[in-house]
This record gives structure tokens, sequence and C-alpha cells, in this order.
DNA sequence: GGAAAGAAATAAGGTAGTTTAAGAACGTAT
DNA sequence: ATACGTTCTTAAACTACCTTATTTCTTTCC
């Protein structure tokens, strides 16, 4: 199980801002690399929330675990991507989600009084994190009209088209919780459409 | 119809960074300031998204309309709030969301590509934004976890916890549209409610 | 390679939320 | 004050989606 090393991050980051050689190094300085096996926690509800992550090979997911114990997949995270239970790890807090590593995955872990000193030590990190929350927020706000707006197979169809790596490597059941419905009646949807 | 003064908008800019009298200045020579009356659209689906709006004073709302007509109402933006279609601002694309002044309203307004000047003039600017998206990014996330997880009374009960001010403002048809549901069964909560 | 566990499909009965429609209450303009 | 449009309420019939249960298919692991 060896340490993932950081050119994916460093592309990643480079896409938005460029940095030089000393800031590089100061950014990779506060990395903690991590490989989790398949189906372990990076974490879990309760627990204080520690880092924002960075995937770099493997694909993630967050969830929400109600009173019941029914499971609501927030995001799922891939290659490239990062993840966090943002509300508790801003106000560090113990944590509302889990996460859990769908296959066997490695990652960068930042710690958030790392991240607030790199703010002030790389301050282009305030461009690059604004991006990437800019971007964030979008996401959600789609997914939140999408909620709204569609019926639960138009929202699988659009889940289809636009997370198709994902796809292969979750379950059903882990689908249906991303889409707020039961794995029986995302069964039942899938059944009809392979009759058309 | 008199225009606000950048008051609250510095404020508000002011809780999460200090700028100096001149980048202030800069600052507010971007702003465009607005009156809304009652019922008027700051943005209309399908016009270019070309503002990012803070509310001076008033209520705004956002809202999607399917294709059905149904209206799904995306955020209300009260006093010293920011509100936009950020996919569509940031993509300087027809907006997808219409945005209506609820109540007589003064806002001020920023462009794109004054917003990305902004940024290079006074770097300070991605700081104060990236805070601000992180913000809405965890918002969003907060109700979608909702969404996923909770009924439609649980959203209810949620929103009346926090958003008061808006309440009082809005219809209860906008509420349902925000919630998910239709203005009946909200009536229907409510009554059962009135009943306990 | 076979047993056990987990994932997916199918189906019957149930519920949260929708649709349609009609009446009551409210605001606002003449 | 009266009238008109809009918002809110109520209720009955309907539908999208859930629950529970059984069966089949797939994966994992000793």
């Amino acid at each position: 199980m060896n340490k993932p090393l950081p050119d994916l991050i460093l592309k990643n980051v480079a896409r938005h801002i460029t940095m030089n050689q000393e800031e590089t190094a100061c950014f990779v300085s506060f990395l903690k690399p991590l490989t989790v096996p398949k189906k372990e926690f990076i974490q879990k509800e309760g627990q204080l929330c520690r880092y924002i992550n960075f995937v770099h090979s493997g694909t993630l997911r967050a969830y929400y675990t109600d009173k019941t114990g029914r499971e609501s997949t927030i995001m799922f995270a891939v290659t490239d991507w990062w993840i966090t239970d943002m509300f508790c790890f801003i106000n560090q807090q113990p944590a509302m989600l889990t996460i859990e590593a769908v296959e066997e995955s490695s990652i960068f872990q930042l710690q958030k009084n790392d991240m607030e000193t790199l703010y002030l030590k790389v301050p282009k990190l305030e461009r690059f994190f604004r991006i990437i929350f800019q971007n964030a927020y979008v996401r959600e706000q789609l997914r939140v009209i999408q909620g709204l707006s569609l019926s639960a197979e138009e929202r699988y169809d659009i889940f289809l088209a636009k997370y198709p790596q994902v796809v292969r490597q979750v379950t059903q059941k882990q689908i249906a919780s991303y889409l707020g419905i039961t794995p029986e009646f995302l069964s039942m949807i899938r059944g009809n459409k392979r009759k058309k």
C-alpha cells in the first residue's frame, strides 16, 4: 500500500492558479497522503471532521444516516475531486456525514488549521479554493433544482449521463440513496427502461 | 425611488476582510445600485445572466420554471444576502432562473467581467468571495441532505425556524415551491398542526 | 468449488404527496 | 361599500414512490 505522489493534486491546482517552486513546496508540505482499503472509512459520523480530502485515485462516498438508519448519499468523489463534510469541517464540529472508500483509494488530506495557514502563506490559494467552492456551490444548486423539479426517473437519467464512471463502480443501492429513492424503486425504473 | 448607499454592503464585506480606502473606492465604483418595485424582475429565464446581486433592503426570490410551467423556488434572499443564478453567471449563459422582487427592494449589482477585474485589483476579494461561496455551498449541501432524508412536514418546520423573516414576507405558494410540495399539501400540513 | 453473504429483480399492499375542483378569506382598487 | 383578483382551505380521487417479502443472481472467501 504505497503512498500517492502529489503530481495529480498539483495539476488540479495548476488548472486555476500558478504557484512557484517555493509555494508548491509549502503546499505539499501540509498534505497528508493516505491509502484507504475498500469499505474502510476516512470519517465517521460523530467524530470531529478534521480534513478536506483530495482523491488521487479510487472512489469515495459521503452519506448521511438518519434516526431510522436509512442512508442518503450526499456525494460520490472520484479521481481528481475534493470531498469533505463542509459544514462540520469549517466549523470544526462532529461530522454529520460518514465518508467511505467504495474501492481502494489514495487521497491527500488537508487539516483545517493548516488550510488557514496556507491561505496566509500562499494567498493565491484563496483564489484556488474560491473557484473550487464556487463550482461546488453550482453543483449543489443544480442538484437542488433537479430534486425539486424532476421525477426519480429523470434524475436517474441525468445521473447516468453525468457520472458514467461512478455508475460502474457503485452499487444500485448507493445510486438509489443518491437519487433519494429506494433500491426497489430504482430497480423498477431500470426494468421499465429495458422493456422500451 | 432613491438609490441605496453602499454602507450595508461594505459592512457585509468587512465581516470577512479589511479593505483600505483606495480598495473600498475601487470596489464601490463597480457596484450598480438599483431599486426594484414589488413583483418586478431583475432577471428573466433565457436572458443572459449578467449580475450577481447584493440585497440592500427588501426580499428577492429566485425560481426555476419547468416545461409544465410549475415553479420551484431555489432561494429567497433578504437584506444582507447575495443572490444570482450562479451557474449561468459564471458561464455567462442564458439564465435558467427568474429572479423577482417579492417586495420593493434595493440592490447592488456586480457584473461578471467587473468581478474578474476586481479580483485582480483587490486580491483580498478572492478571500471574501471564497468565504461567501463556501457558506453558500454549505447551505445548499444541507438543503440536499434535508431534501433526501426528511418529510415535507419536517422540512417545513426547519424552514420556519431558520427563516422567520422570510416566512412573514412571502406567500405559502412560494414556501411550498421552496419545499418541493404543492400549496394544497402545505395547507394540509398547517391544518394538521393547528389541531395539535 | 461450494457455502455464505450481499446485491438485484419482482410483486402485492400501503402511504406521502398530487390533482382537480369548489368555496372561503383576504387584499386592493374603483 | 362593492366588486375583482389572488391566496388559502378543504376534500375526494389519484399516482409516484415505499414497505415488506420472496426469489434469483453475483461476489466473496475458506
